[in-house]
DNA sequence: ATTTTCACCGATAGTACTATCGGTGAAATT
DNA sequence: AATTTCACCGATAGTACTATCGGTGAAAAT
């Protein structure tokens, strides 16, 4: 086993990040309701007047956690596109495009209930975040559309494919919870779903595009 | 203007109807968290001790809200139902289907943000009237593709359905809230976006089911 | 006309949480 | 070795909210 020891600032640092952790952890279980810095400071082992330390109020805490989130995000987001990038045939890169946001999301779905709940939350000091996040989804499945052979070059266009994309994005996202909640066990399944959904777009903004 | 001889229950009935359309507005425009007995008493004209008389805790305030909800939602589904069906053309009766929850969203947006709310919130106490409202609009898109000409007699199709409309139901919500945040002017473009997905899924059913 | 009911009121006890303060000891610096 | 820094502590003031209580006057019942 690791001994430790650690400098001050080593200390300071992991401290602050059993913080986010138990902060993380709370904000799924119970909700922002049940975050309090009391709960937060005893879940990472040290006194309620100390979390002021690592963070100036609660909003402060918050903000890091956005932060956090968003790092998180742009990781598997990348990680995503690498993997797509891989595969063998067009048919698999397809499916890979849909079936790695849900294995994602199934693997840590605390991130998503997060932003779902923040987004139309107009009090939650995560607002920003979420709706950044949602955002960034957004691109990304548009982006994904782009990669399967369409690519939008009017404003009509560009409308219609992140409108396609919010929508698959949308349907990704509840397969993938209603999957966690047993009523989908397979995943695979839920692939099949969303190329469904995808390729009736798809072969409607192609019939209504003279080119190509 | 109309005078006021109200008996004593009728102005009860009156007051309590305050406070729940209070709550409803307050629920909306700051969430969950700023829902406080204070606020909802003083926006409904009495002292905040009073709001007691009507309700035994705020728990109990959140239950009638609930089911105040589940009210509006049948009625706005049993409506739908009638609209669609007088429909003319049966490619009409398809967009209908689409349009009619898009334009029900538009026009009260508060009860969908308030279901999507709670629905990933573990603390709400409307996380029962959520779940709920999720199965109802989950059926409610089911049913609607029964309608479309695609049946389920087995498990696999049944299951393959119900994701399909759950697919459906929440890119409906997303393109009608992306439709309320200005991002979608033109709610026509929504039915199509929608009408082109649904025709996806649905050529899928059929592909993969013998007979028909 | 008299009595009862009850929707509403102001005051307030109780509870939960936020944020601040001075103190402490061990690590870091000198 | 002496001094400084600082992460952490317990105590507590301040704030916001929930829920209860006894009192009041007008409507309803008798």
């Amino acid at each position: 086993m690791t001994n430790t020891p650690l400098t001050r600032s080593e200390a300071k640092d992991l401290t602050r990040r059993r913080l986010i952790r138990a902060a993380l952890r709370i904000l799924d279980e119970e909700g922002e309701a049940g975050l309090t810095t009391v709960k937060v400071a005893k879940a990472a082992g040290i006194a309620q007047s100390s979390f002021y330390v690592h963070f100036r109020d609660k909003q402060d805490l918050l903000r890091a956690l956005g932060d956090e989130g968003g790092e998180r995000l742009r990781r598997a987001m990348r990680e995503a596109r690498r993997q797509a990038r891989e595969a063998p045939t067009e048919l698999e890169s397809h499916r890979d495009t849909f079936r790695i946001p849900l294995e994602a999301i199934s693997r840590h779905p605390e991130l998503l209930r997060l932003q779902l709940r923040a987004r139309h939350d107009p009090s939650s000091p995560l607002r920003d975040f979420a709706l950044e996040s949602a955002k960034a989804y957004r691109d990304h499945h548009a982006a994904d559309l782009a990669a399967l052979g369409y690519t939008a070059d009017n404003e009509r266009d560009r409308r219609r494919l992140e409108m396609i994309a919010e929508g698959i994005n949308a349907a990704t996202n509840a397969l993938a919870l209603g999957h966690l909640e047993g009523r989908y066990p397979e995943l695979e399944e839920a692939v099949d779903v969303l190329v469904a959904l995808s390729r009736g777009a798809l072969r409607w903004l192609r019939s209504t595009q003279p080119g190509s």
